[in-house]
DNA sequence: TACACCAAGTTATACGAATAACTGATCGAA
DNA sequence: TTCGATCAGTTATTCGTATAACTTGGTGTA
């Protein structure tokens, strides 16, 4: 239903007159901060008033006085409909309502125009600050009239290192996941990557990097042959895993940088009649939601903290202390399924 | 980087003052509808001033005076969340947005207590509207404090009937995913379905009752041994396309009433080294973004207009017309890809 | 008896922008 | 010359809330 259009409601004159009072002591007694040295008989009057009206404050009125909206501002480029990332969004709102605000949110599609524009919107709303989400994480560029406004880049990095940003530990997520089966008794570790180390792309970067550190601690040398760099998406994983598999000295494990690797990987052994894991074990990354727990068997990978990335961006922004400009780099937990065992010549 | 906590920026008698001017002549001229009657020499101080001083209206004290706010509610259950419908929340936010307004974004996750204090806050900010969103379509009740707010369900049904509301056409197409396989040569169409009748579930009831329509409608009579009800998922899907496949008189064509169970009849064609589409053909329902164009071959189905409803519902919010409480049903565009041919017996 | 002090309120004002109503000055026409 | 119209602005008020500063009547106490 709807009602006529500029019905704005009852005020607190209203629900003064109504209970006999002045308007100043209803707003007393509703922020009963010192409320309390109001009669309990006024107090009461004021209160029935408000529930038979039903009076709401007026936001903007409240805001006016007072100097911030209880709101925080999001921009994503594509976090809301990448079906990855809806977390992230979910996380901001998740942290930000324990204090009792709102997300204002905007999805650019990465048009810098509407960027702008609604940033500029936010603004003049006096948001308690902006969080700047991006799909995927990179380095990027943000807006100007970012400065001077409470702000977190989320999913990404501040080129510039003067906003401070909430990422997820690459570094370390590719450590883990080389280790995980470097544990499993496997010393012909494979790795598929999502892009070229040129691209700087820090998940494509990091997790190759996490993935040597643990080679390298383990005692092994990282042969080069077992590795491919190129473009994400099963297709690639495909054709990458067939390489390797069908090699003289093929790996007996391979980690899969995404999940969507994972799956060409997963394709190239059924098609190739190797089991898994009994013949070749596989981790993944992302834990890509509609993916992951759905191949045969579960994908053993590594989750992108993406609701406690949101949490924790907006936990910056609410925070008193002037942040600094400053990376926070989060864990990935292993999410562990079927897909990793021992390799074959292991008891 | 931050600023300082309460440094709210300069107002408009800021502006005044420097470009030596009243206050009123600062909003006439911005607002130019009748600032024309000023001085060019005038105006031209007075932007200058606003750009000098880096002036942006306060959204409250516009809203304050102007009753409405330019923003709109939107309240989901999960919808940003799952990977699904983060698209409804997309379209919704683009129609706002070609109106200027932004959207106040709340995921629930059903947490009725969180869902009526949002609410709350949300009118107290004076939204334009709130756009009511659930997961998955269905029949609900919606919150009491939506009376007289202009509000619209979107994805779902008000089971009063008081609240207008924007859902997919389930029986349009329902009709149009059997259609596509009886226009291809096929009669014997099996059915896989989502959910018993029993549940009401709209999604459910609607493809089967399109379903039935279309045979209907090309003279076959409905086999009522072609067709199983249960719960959605591959494994469903693929015990049920088992059991269909391997009958003594097997459909040549199955509409499997969402992916993921179409994804279980591949599996199950797969392990019946039956061929798709040469052996069997597949339609499905929901055109899900992370696994219909990635299946091999590529699966035919059906798209829920997610982006186009959100876009509707904000629509039906700004409009001016009274709303009534009817149910506007959107069609769902056939998404064709490669699981679809004629039955092997045909030329 | 005079004074301080408290309880239980009220009055007045500010926040920032929009706008109706007003003011002076200038110009044209009767 | 005088009235009217037009131009180029200004003044004053309003929206709804929060709060500093004030009022008023009653108590306690020296």
């Amino acid at each position: 239903m709807a009602g006529s259009r500029p019905k704005s409601g009852p005020t607190m004159h209203d629900v003064a007159a109504a209970a006999g009072v002045s308007q100043a002591t209803v707003s007393l007694v509703l922020n009963s901060a010192s409320g309390s040295r109001f009669s309990e008989d006024t107090r009461k009057r004021v209160r029935d008033a408000v529930n038979r009206l039903g009076y709401r404050t007026n936001a903007h009125a409240k805001v006016l006085r007072e100097g911030v909206a209880g709101m925080i501002g999001f921009i994503g480029d594509s976090v809301a409909t990448t079906p990855f990332a809806g977390a992230i969004i979910e996380g901001a709102q998740q942290r930000a309502w324990e204090d009792g605000l709102l997300l204002l949110a905007v999805n650019t599609g990465g048009d810098k125009e509407l960027e702008a524009a609604s940033l500029d919107t936010m603004l003049s709303y006096k948001v308690a600050g902006v969080v700047y989400a991006a799909m995927y994480h990179r380095r990027l560029e943000v807006p100007e009239a970012l400065e001077g406004v409470r702000s977190v880049v989320l999913n990404s990095q501040d080129r510039e290192g003067r906003v401070p940003s909430v990422a997820p530990d690459e570094g370390k997520g590719g450590y883990a996941a080389t280790s995980r089966l470097l544990e499993a008794g496997h010393t012909r570790v494979g790795m598929i990557n999502i892009e070229t180390l040129e691209s700087g792309l820090p998940a494509a970067v990091g997790r190759y990097e996490g993935y040597c550190t643990a080679l390298e601690e383990a005692g092994l040398d990282a042969d080069p042959s077992l590795v491919r760099f190129g473009q994400g998406g099963e297709v690639h994983g495909y054709k990458y895993a067939m390489e390797l598999l069908t090699s003289s000295n093929p790996p007996t494990a391979i980690f899969c940088a995404n999940d969507r690797g994972a799956w060409g990987a997963y394709q190239a052994a059924s098609d190739l009649r190797l089991s898994i894991p009994r013949d070749v074990s596989i981790v993944g990354f992302d834990n890509q939601a509609t993916l992951a727990p759905f191949l045969r068997p579960g994908l053993t990978t590594f989750e992108l903290p993406f609701v406690a990335m949101g949490r924790r961006a907006v936990e910056l922004i609410l925070q008193d202390a002037e942040p600094d400009g400053r990376v926070e780099l989060m864990d990935c937990p292993l999410i562990e399924r079927n897909s990793v065992t021992h390799p074959k010549e292991m008891p």
